[in-house]
DNA sequence: AGCATACACTTGCATATTGCAAGTGCTTTG
DNA sequence: CAAAGCACTTGCAATATGCAAGTGTATGCT
């Protein structure tokens, strides 16, 4: 790899969360992660948009690079192994929670409940507060054996 | 186009955002018009990020097709064309802003200045107040031609 | 009027990324 | 010890991207 002059995703917020969100397989592996409690390679392949496997452990292995996940054997079962989020990814969540509340109010067909938006505009740090509890409940389950 | 089964992008929330923004180009763009307030085909190119114009042309048709841009001539000069975000783009806002403070967090070496995630905390709506008349004055002053 | 320039694309083509199907190697289970 | 489960890999075709060059229209200048 040659010396380039702009090489980097870094410096602009903007570009720096373009290059974690800004594709779409990372962006719902997010979601499934931190609002779904998926933790293991075969959840996350049985999502409904149909990640293909090459892709899968690519975003996968991207995103632990990226801290936002860490790969851990599976407590239940030495052979499997799970991903967990970090405090990076978990301090995601009000930036993801913002773009539901906004997909909310412009997808014609939304599957979230009416009361979502509303809940999280009047509380903010409650609803926030009410997903990690739910991700700390799934890790710490997990963890636990 | 066959049917399929599950062919929408449409109902999941996150999976709608994902539809939108889960591609860098149009999330920069969005930046762009939303924050630094670039409304011509010209500006959007000058990006740092070194957009080509086939990708360029491709996601303002893109972006003006989900009904989160306007195209419309420049009062200027009648030869050149003006982007102009809609209601459905500035209320992106708060999702983007969300991201920039989370980005300024993980991103070592971030341009943001140390003040802007304080500000944002401090006071949401007072600073995404701050953008959207950034944005009306932009907009009103070309308008006005 | 005639010529040059600016602008917003469009096209062609080489390269990079993606998606699907099938396979690989390791571990656990019966 | 054979079968099944699991997390990937690999091969290859389809798609998307990046770059350079070209196109058509609308000014601006002389």
């Amino acid at each position: 790899m040659t010396t380039r002059e702009k090489p980097d995703w870094n410096g602009c917020p903007t570009r720096y969360a373009a290059g974690i969100v800004g594709d779409k397989w990372c962006f719902l592996l997010l979601r499934d992660v931190l609002l779904h409690g998926k933790r293991t390679y075969r959840e996350f392949l049985a999502s409904p948009e149909g990640i293909s496997t090459n892709i899968l452990a690519n975003r996968l292995a991207k995103l632990e690079g990226l801290g936002m996940f860490t790969r851990e054997p599976d407590p239940r079962k030495a052979s499997s192994v799970c991903y967990f989020p970090t405090q990076k990814a978990r301090d995601f969540l009000p930036a993801l929670i913002s773009m539901m509340v906004w997909a909310t109010r412009y997808d014609e067909v939304t599957e979230a409940p009416a009361t979502f938006a509303a809940s999280f505009a009047k509380d903010p740090a409650g609803t926030i507060a009410w997903y990690e509890a739910e991700i700390d409940r799934v890790d710490h389950a997990l963890r636990a054996g």
